[in-house]
RNA sequence: CGGGCUGUGGCGCAGUUUGGUAGCGCACCUGCUUUGGGAGCAGGGGGUCCUCGGUUCAAAUCCGAGCAGCCCGACCA
């Protein structure tokens, strides 16, 4: 491609509206321009990237059983109201009514269209298995759509899913799909990790993340330093210490705490350390009021107990409910006398003794306090997030570290949720009706690119890896000499003929220029033509990713090109 | 939805405190010179100062309301 003729806005400039470098780059060195917040056109250069992407996961996915088929976008309300998750999904996707004012909305996942598909045609145990994907864009109303392309209102997206007869079935195309997820990230470049994930609004059991480690992650990954465990600190289990229990029961006390409303206040007020002291919520969930009691110096984790308590929604009470529950402002509110409401704790707690917690009375706590003696507790599970230092759940013996995460890749076992609420059975060999075992597996192809350049950047711009460069080579003619021109036109022929994606800088530009585009735009290979090399009968070439530079002779500079080119990562 | 910040040529910003009719850098157009890491000189085009309402002789500037964008929290590929 020439580049006089390239569509390719580039900017000298960082836009103020973008703050991560991935987000920043793309739209600097002219990929994509924005149409509303997390909403993107892609300009050639970044459409070519996509394609990069979509091909190899496409690939990958025509090595397995899964066969390519591409779904509506506009969906009828109709089966997402068979799956009840109509109202469930929400305010996360847009809906609209036709001129008939029938209700649809547009696809922000295919889980009902693809049930609603195959649900009269998969009649037979002999019909399954089965594995559908699709390429395709998504659409959802996130309530913060920011960091680019990391998290836009709509998003290119491989999903595909699987049909089975059993749970056996379920599992081996789970492990297909995982094992060529593992291919496809691995082509990509992408230096990913696997962890245990929440199910979340999709449903289903066992569930996995594909996370790219870096900086501007969204997510948290508990890692262990010592045994293989990993996992969203969404649902990272804790473990479940025994500390040495002070089995002597001190006598309870009322201590003064004028206006000492934190853990962290009353940790210097009274220079006692926070996982000495329980900490006392009232959590919504969907309507009922719920105590929640964790150690002071803990993080509720808000997955942990949506998923306990099975609820839809949860969401911090408000201050009236809390004065209705305890009776007092909040700040000092706690289990000590509270029987009308349930009261879930922490396992952490139940080995507590002579802790500190709220009195149920404005600037007053009370000491020694101890459950059983002095509360009651309904449950105790597990709710608390885990720390960095937290003994590994796994193997109780390695340390968590806690690392952020860009998740481009998520896959689940559904189960029969779809199936048995949409009516997509088949028949068994005893001529049973039963319903399908399904599993859903999603890879995120356009945060895939701001993964990678996430991963692979510096200050002059993007460095693409080989197989996502848009063009492998940039020719950089400098000057306007007829030996450099005709140069440059004779290596960009012969590159194409090679069947070399290359791109040549035939723009009436400064070198300067030209030389910050290359870097910006991240192409690979770089190969100078100027009259100073021409002289030496030599080409100029820069390696982007290494940085290396290389002088080939220009008598067998195809062979060199083919040798720097397989040398590429 | 809650909290913070911001809206001024295509982009990045100043001007707002103290009202007097809009400016800088980049980009763009013309000409000349230049041409190996974002050129120089000269000339030029382009702005409902987010919107609506108010105060005033006069509003980018003061007041009110609204809208939009960005960032921090709950959602997710």
């Amino acid at each position: 491609m020439r580049m006089s003729k390239l569509y390719l806005p580039t900017l000298k400039e960082d836009p103020a509206e973008a703050d991560i470098k991935s987000h920043q780059l793309m739209l600097r060195a002219g990929m994509m321009r924005k149409l509303n917040p997390g909403i993107f056109s892609y300009l050639p250069l970044g459409y070519r990237v996509i394609r990069k992407i979509e091909n190899i996961v496409r690939e990958e996915m025509n090595k397995t059983t899964s066969q390519e088929v591409l779904l509506p976008v506009m969906q009828t309300a109709n089966i997402w109201k068979e799956s009840n998750r109509w109202d469930k999904f929400g305010p996360l996707m847009i809906k609209f009514k036709d001129r008939k004012d029938h209700e649809y909305c547009l696809g922000p996942t295919h889980e009902e269209v693809i049930t609603d598909l195959i649900k009269d045609e998969v009649r037979s145990y002999k019909d399954l298995p089965l594995n559908l994907y699709q390429i395709q864009t998504k659409v959802r109303d996130e309530i913060r759509p920011r960091f680019g392309v990391m998290r836009g209102r709509e998003f290119i997206m491989k999903d595909a899913y699987s049909m089975d007869a059993d749970y056996e079935g379920l599992d081996d195309s789970y492990q297909e799909m995982y094992e060529a997820y593992v291919n496809i990230f691995n082509r990509l470049g992408l230096e990913t990790r696997v962890v245990k994930a929440d199910s979340g609004a999709m449903g289903g059991k066992d569930s996995h993340e594909f996370m790219v480690i870096a900086e501007s992650g969204e997510d948290d990954i508990a890692v262990c330093d010592s045994c293989d465990y990993a996992a969203n600190t969404e649902l990272a289990k804790s473990y479940e210490e025994e500390k040495n229990i002070d089995k002597d029961l001190k006598e309870r006390k009322l201590i003064d705490t004028p206006d000492t409303k934190t853990i962290e206040g009353l940790e210097s007020f009274l220079e006692i350390d926070g996982s000495k002291m329980i900490k006392t919520m009232l959590m919504k969930a969907d309507d009922e009021l719920v105590v929640v009691l964790l150690r002071g110096d803990d993080q509720l984790n808000e997955v942990k107990l949506t998923n306990y308590l099975q609820a839809a929604n949860l969401e911090p009470a408000t201050e009236e409910d809390i004065i209705e529950v305890f009776g007092v402002k909040p700040g000092f509110i706690g289990p000590i006398n509270i029987s009308d409401y349930k009261i879930i704790a922490d396992h952490r707690i139940k080995n507590m003794r002579n802790a500190i917690c709220g009195a149920n009375i404005e600037d007053k706590h009370y000491g020694n306090v101890s459950p059983v003696r002095d509360f009651n507790v309904d449950e105790y599970t597990d709710l608390r997030t885990v720390k960095v230092g937290d003994l590994c759940p796994e193997c109780e013996e390695g340390k968590l570290e806690i690392e952020p995460g860009i998740e481009v890749g998520h896959i689940f076992k559904l189960g029969t949720k779809y199936s048995e609420s949409m009516g997509a059975t088949y028949l068994d060999e005893n001529g049973k009706a039963k319903p399908i075992v399904m599993g859903s597996y999603g890879i995120g192809i356009t945060r895939i690119v701001a993964a990678a350049i996430e991963q692979s950047n510096d200050q002059n711009g993007i460095i693409w890896t080989k197989d996502l460069a848009p063009y492998k080579i940039i020719i950089l003619p400098l000057g306007r000499s007829d030996e450099v021109n005709k140069t440059s036109e004779e290596l960009y022929d012969t590159f194409q003929e090679m069947g070399i994606e290359v791109l040549l800088d035939d723009r009436n530009e400064r070198a300067g220029v030209k030389f910050n585009d290359a870097d910006l735009i991240g192409i690979p290979l770089r190969i100078t033509v100027g009259s100073r090399s021409l002289e030496n009968n030599v080409l100029e070439v820069r390696n982007r990713q290494t940085g290396e530079d290389f002088e080939i002779n220009i008598d067998n500079y195809k062979e060199e090109i083919k040798k720097l080119l397989s040398e590429l990562k």
